[in-house]
DNA sequence: CAAGGCATGTAAATCGTTACATGATTTA
DNA sequence: TAAATCATGTAACGATTTACATGCCTTG
């Protein structure tokens, strides 16, 4: 259900195809919602079908014919109404780094030390891209498009990457000195 | 694949049911891990036909017999195989909430102030509990058990879900204002 | 000339939720 | 006496991933 209204979404912004798509995805909502191309063509069939989008196909030599969907006036509607419900809950997460650590007791100290350092590794990396590269784009991104009331929420939710980042980056550091001391 | 092994860590503690493996999903993995009934029985299903745990059936007058599980050596070995490998990406996430921010250019300032509002309301009621309840029944568990190395991981996730929370709130407040300046 | 990008899709399998079904016992 | 708990499960649906399939064009 969701995938459809964030392929809506940016088909809000411009027409695109199945493929564009899976690109905007990966560079802009990879924080917060990504999908493979096997979801999105069907996706956007039965889309075509529900009348929230239009295909306009344009022929190609030795390729697949492009298919490039606007949105209707229905899908925008039914955009609107999705994005005017509140989310009413906190969703449910699913993290297997902390479910291996709930059941570490049965793993040596070491064994868990070096899982938590890769983890940190991994943040720590995963920072510096969302300060330099990320941050870099969203800017240009901002300017290049005048959306400057969109580009507020885009910095906000940098924001809300880089912090929780930080933070998990924080409790490892402290995880770590706490599990070195068991052995 | 990862439930089975969610089960098996339970299993590896005290032989259960279906039913009290729900129990303890509800009770202590909740905030990384969690599963249906439905799902979970098929699975006990699928671990004894695989020989990883055996079950002990007690009959009962009215009620569906009550199907004891345990974990067998196979199972054991294969759990412990799972626990030492090390996670070595940073998991892909899907927040909800961040989504409909992301296109909240289209909607009106007050309504994204609802909803950051709301989710904030939630966030706090949510570190009450953790900090409160959760943090007393962790502690009791552990005096309870003994489990004195165990009771390291299970505080350590704690903080996390703590610490993470109170990141959230943060941001949240900042957002908010940060939003409001846009009308 | 090899690798990666462009461009579409199908098939199979897995994972997960919601609804349905039963019916006694315990608690408020 | 109504609601919640105990205790198992199936069926249907929906969501998601992985593997397969084609084949040209562009870049290094």
């Amino acid at each position: 259900m969701t995938l459809q209204y964030v392929l809506l979404g940016f088909l809000n912004y411009v027409p695109s195809t199945g493929y564009e798509l899976k690109k905007l995805l990966d560079n802009s909502t990879q924080l917060f919602w990504h999908a493979e191309l096997s979801q999105i063509y069907p996706i956007l069939r039965k889309m075509e079908a529900d009348g929230w989008v239009e295909a306009h196909v344009e022929p190609l030599k030795g390729r697949p014919d492009r298919k490039r969907y606007s949105i209707t006036d229905t899908g925008r509607q039914a955009f609107r109404s999705w994005l005017s419900i509140p989310v009413d809950t906190i969703e449910p997460e699913k993290n297997e780094v902390l479910l291996k650590l709930f059941f570490s007791g049965s793993l040596d100290t070491a064994t868990v030390l070096a899982h938590l350092r890769l983890q940190l590794e991994l943040r720590r990396a995963y920072l510096q891209r969302l300060q330099g590269p990320t941050r870099m784009e969203v800017a240009a991104l901002i300017q290049a498009t005048g959306q400057h009331r969109e580009g507020v929420f885009w910095e906000l939710i940098l924001d809300y990457g880089e912090e929780q980042t930080k933070t998990a980056i924080t409790w490892l550091e402290g995880a770590i000195q706490r599990v070195a001391q068991l052995s």
